[in-house]
DNA sequence: CCATTTATGTTATAGTATTACGCTTGCTAC
DNA sequence: GTAGCAAGCGTAATACTATAACATAAATGG
């Protein structure tokens, strides 16, 4: 499972692929994947970036689904909730799954330079983590594991060598 | 290198190091631990417990040390830039350093039912974390490892045992 | 069809963070 | 000592992120 998000895909089959399985999904747990919920997802599905809620909000509110707060941060919540976006906590943002259907914990490699996002597993680092939570007696529910720095794209331009070129 | 914050220890000799390392760290490296900075990491150290900006520019202000957020906030930005404290992500609050001196990338524990947070290192699973992102051709610059779950004390007290208790 | 639950619309407000600008303080070089 | 400069602080204004509360509407299940 290698990280997604900084090599070039087929990025159509790659939304219309995450759209069709949440689609899916929901149809078999009983989910309600509503206009909102589904444009929402479509709108973080077209960039492997995070957006924020406003951006989102931005979005739905130029097409007429929503113009208020609450409409974008209870479709995100609905997604996140689902397993078909995530939180990145380092940037109070949203971005679509891409890993959709495995159980995972994610891991973000996140570009400060042009913002890209990709997405790894944390199954190994998981583990040491929870060696050292159980030998502080704490019982793990979820898990942050996120990392900045410079995608392969950007760490030959020279626009990123410094954080203020 | 232990969890700190969980286990009961001498807090006030805890503090009386962390303040006096970090006043000897200033003196070497030229940094200047002015008396806004100093009261700030104080309030840090008073408890094993992440503190919002403006929590800390309560304290500040009725103290007459500065009434409007950028006070708070700069004087974070000190604290964390020279790795007397760390931001929590996942709580968009801060917490004084535990292992001052080390060179380290903090991993947190925070309980999600009395809100302590323990500084755990994470230099195993950063190992992991690396060769995921080496394979991804990605350059680190900084890492977030944090984990939310129940603490040992709480693991036992009926009030954690849901989130709407 | 009616009751219940689930989702949406909307207003208001809370919480987190930064920009911008001017003043003061402390350091360094003359 | 004092002129010049950089770093820090005071303050106002504003931007960005998120939630509470309550009313309305649509879907689900008997």
């Amino acid at each position: 499972m290698p990280a997604i998000g900084f090599q070039p895909h087929d990025h159509s089959a790659c939304v219309d692929g995450a759209l069709s399985k949440a689609q899916a999904h929901c149809a078999a747990l009983g989910l309600r994947m509503t206009p909102v919920r589904r444009r929402t997802l479509e709108i973080l599905l077209a960039e492997h970036r995070a957006l924020g809620a406003y951006d989102i909000l931005g979005v739905l509110s130029e097409e007429g689904l929503g113009a208020q707060p609450p409409v974008a941060y209870r479709a995100l919540d609905f997604l996140v909730k689902a397993g078909f976006a995530h939180k990145v906590e380092a940037l109070n943002a949203y971005i679509a799954c891409a890993h959709l259907g495995a159980d995972h914990t994610p891991a973000f490699l996140i570009c400060r330079a042009c913002k890209s996002v990709a997405e790894a597993d944390t199954a190994p680092a998981q583990g040491r983590l929870d060696d050292a939570a159980r030998a502080a007696g704490f019982v793990i529910e979820r898990t942050v594991v996120e990392a900045e720095g410079l995608c392969p794209d950007c760490q030959t331009d020279t626009k990123a060598k410094g954080t203020t070129p």
